[in-house]
DNA sequence: TGGAACATACCGACTGGTCGGTACCCGAGG
DNA sequence: CCTCGGGTACCGACCAGTCGGTATGTTCCA
């Protein structure tokens, strides 16, 4: 592990080395890639990795680390807006689709093998991922409680719903598709706030209780 | 592969293997477990395992084969109901939830492993989620078009999300959870409904074209 | 007695990681 | 100016271990 002090620029052969490591994961997972095809890719050697990175999961975590990393910053700088919440919910999901899309393979390397985490690094990611969750949830929950958005669903589960698609977005996005990211979000966003603003009553084809 | 040619019942040593596999990838990884480790957990040889599974992948095909087999069964049970849309659309969702939730280790390892597949496996599960998902868009569309639900959002989209959180859904749900399958379901559909149901105008927050 | 249902020993291919080297840069001393 | 020294960035042949799969029994029921 040769983690530069300074925050700076990782170095070219680092970079070709991440990107590599990126594509071929998300194209045939991280098992079934062998470090010797990423060095292939990259274009460098088996040396010159492992003067990088400490192994192979240690690329799993500086992908990990990155897209996290850049979606927890446009979290924070959306909520320190402190725009109204309609527009905060719109912000953060629009935000989160166009991350997401920018990194497709990060999010489905990501998505799939977040489970190979050993504990520790687990439990860092789970509180990022909590945290997340929790911000967007105080959200419409506060809206909640204010009227200014209806209860026909607990927050919890209308964020849930939210990022529940985001996350599921790599298995079907394609980036030369029809509709921009930017549009996309929109549309996400749409539909949440559409369900958001429903009037308290009864909703359509609403049978009985919930057993 | 012994797969017998009657549709009846697996054998009992044939039901043990599926289960162990199944718990075993769900918990870490297709890859990442050996066949020894699922004769193991079944409490079989190695011998049993391959007398009755042509490999390793033989193991993952039968699981999604089950699991797709119960959803679309159920899809087309609904279907042919023929009731209101927003029903319909209850129904679906639902029934979705709760087929997922009493199979969540092989929703999971489906979710995760499904792009193993070879090619023609491959193309033979996405022609059926492809059809779950256009039969699925179809009830949404032609309540769109005949007033009933609002056209806030593409069908598309709408169906996007209600799939998207339920294909998450293993990532998150816990059997132990306070809420049942059945009440996730119906406050998913709630949500969905609610969006679907918004009278045409400008969604809450909106605050130009998508660009 | 034939064959289905297992059991067991073993193979060969492959993989992550290592380790002894090399090439080059840069500051210091002469 | 040269050159020495040592540090950083890389190279690539090699190893020890592992894993999916198979070949060859053995058991037992019809």
């Amino acid at each position: 592990m040769a983690r530069r002090a300074g925050v700076g620029e990782l170095s070219r052969t680092e970079n070709r080395i991440m990107a590599a490591a990126v594509r071929l994961f998300a194209a045939k997972g991280f098992d079934a890639t062998t470090v010797q095809e990423v060095v292939e890719a990259a274009e460098v050697t088996k040396g010159a990795l492992y003067h990088y990175f400490g192994s192979k999961d240690d690329l799993l975590y500086e992908i990990y680390r990155s897209l996290i990393g850049r979606q927890m910053a446009e979290l924070d700088r959306i909520v320190a807006l402190d725009l109204d919440p309609a527009t905060t919910v719109r912000e953060i999901v629009v935000s989160l689709v166009e991350t997401t899309a920018s990194s497709v393979d990060e999010a489905a390397v990501f998505m799939r093998e977040m489970h190979r985490l050993d504990a520790d690094l687990m439990a860092s990611f789970r509180a990022e991922r909590r945290r997340y969750h929790e911000t967007f949830r105080a959200v419409v929950e506060q809206a909640q409680v204010s009227g200014r958005f209806s209860r026909v669903v607990p927050a919890e589960t209308a964020v849930l719903i939210a990022l529940g698609v985001i996350n599921q977005l790599p298995t079907w996005y394609r980036p030369d598709g029809p509709k921009s990211p930017a549009r996309l979000g929109g549309e996400i966003a749409d539909f949440v706030l559409a369900a958001l603003r429903a009037t308290g009553g009864r909703p359509l084809g609403f049978t009985g209780e919930h057993p």
